[in-house]
DNA sequence: CGTAATTTTGACTCCGCTCAATTGGCGTGG
DNA sequence: CCACGCCAATTGAGCGGAGTCAAAATTACG
């Protein structure tokens, strides 16, 4: 963590940090901007923060302070209800936009935790309105990033609410493959992070019925599973899977 | 519907639409303003519009142009998938911001259809962005707005995800009374302004469950259901109704 | 006032859950 | 290095909650 009597701008540590230099730049950032507009931007990020497996970036219940971008890693968010039982509410990995949630109420409702040894780039959340008052695209691209994270909670409700098991898993899947490839990662081969009762949680069912599909899926030849690792054997057939279930009824 | 040789500021038609003389205006607006930022938020609406029921203020794929605030009526929101199957992704009533999905790819993802005759204010949406940047009260509070409803959607994740029919069936009708109650209407005794259907498709069951649900719930002296009439007996019970939920395994 | 739409209720079915046992992977310590 | 223990994943058997299909009742609306 940078400390407060380290030089500011043009040094190494600066550098670290600066979006300019950052090869996700185009994920999480506003794209058509000059060099001298990419150079505002750099102050948008205070300092990077590591997080290990296991642990959290902030809970529910948190004040709320900085949205966060992922820089590698992968995490999952989760809501607590009242008594403790928990209900994983998405997945996000390198690029994706976190904390979203906290600006409503000054406050975080949902926990991040890390399924892999992770890290962030942190944007306190003051920095973020200042600059979008003063330089329009980040506005846009701001609003545009909160407008996606509702688009896609849209998604999710669509998925538990109409579609069956088989059908989520498989548009889960697909999903998944999808936003690898968007980052330069295989994307009919990959390793799951999280465990199965993470993933029924978050498409609602259980980890036996999550176990049971990938099992399935794998006897209809549309993936090969050995535990943690998957290899998407037929992507056309899981899209027919979960387009199947939006035929139905 | 105001037209463009209408004189602008100062005149009854403006004095009509204004936001500082609108009863809702907490609820869709920053609190806590002087008279003289009042004014500036007045230039925020351009127009209202009136949408008869069964009409669409928009539709899923149109290009995105404007926020709208509903001033009075009744909205549900639904997403469409690829053939033509339809999920519910919400209810919106006064004070509450419409269209905020189509922020994101300048195109709104779902459609919204007024329930019943309802008018609602409409915001375009290059002056909501103009005015954030000139104003930082509104701009806070549209951000708290965006936020809120990512929010509120994780909330109907959870429920979709971790809760049975009964459950979730009287988590929307203690929301429902909680959101009129905030209006100044009666907490326990209301009109449903959507079919069963509707109430069914939004909470991921079929239409007859929610009706088996809803005499189930009589049958119990929770409420008093004639068709679209719901009479709240026991608040608490609805609520200890969804909270066992929480509890349960 | 008549027709269509919505709601209610019943009977039966089946998908996904529960409970339970087993297998497999992996880190830790003897 | 292997054995142990722990946690995750798999698989089976049986059950139950919600879906499907169908018919009747009630209401809304042109």
């Amino acid at each position: 963590m940078r400390t407060m009597n380290e030089p500011a701008l043009g040094t190494l540590a600066r550098l670290r940090t600066a979006c300019s230099q950052c090869s996700l730049r185009e994920l999480c950032l506003p794209v058509g901007l000059d060099a001298s507009e990419l150079a505002t931007l750099d102050t948008l990020v205070s300092t990077r923060r590591k997080v290990r497996r296991g642990d959290s970036l902030f809970y529910g219940g948190e004040p709320f302070s900085a949205l966060y971008a992922v820089r590698f890693g992968f995490f999952k968010s989760t809501l607590t209800s009242g008594d403790g039982r928990e209900q994983v509410t998405g997945f996000y990995m390198a690029g994706e936009i976190l904390g979203m949630d906290g600006i409503g109420a000054d406050r975080h409702t949902c926990t991040l935790t890390a399924l892999e040894d992770s890290e962030v780039c942190v944007m306190p959340f003051a920095r973020v309105e200042d600059l979008s008052r003063s330089f329009e695209p980040l506005q846009r691209h701001f609003h545009k990033v909160l407008s996606r994270e509702i688009v896609r909670d849209q998604g999710v409700m669509m998925l538990l609410g109409s579609m069956r098991a088989e059908e989520r898993l498989a548009a889960f899947l697909v999903n998944l493959s999808q936003r690898l490839t968007a980052r330069g990662f295989s994307a009919s081969e990959f390793v799951l992070r999280m465990t199965r009762d993470e993933i029924g949680s978050y498409l609602g069912m259980k980890l036996e019925t999550v176990s049971r599909l990938f099992s399935r899926f794998q006897e209809d030849g549309l993936i090969e599973v050995h535990q943690k690792h998957v290899r998407i054997l037929d992507i056309a057939g899981l899209k027919r899977v979960t387009a199947q279930a939006q035929n139905a009824s």
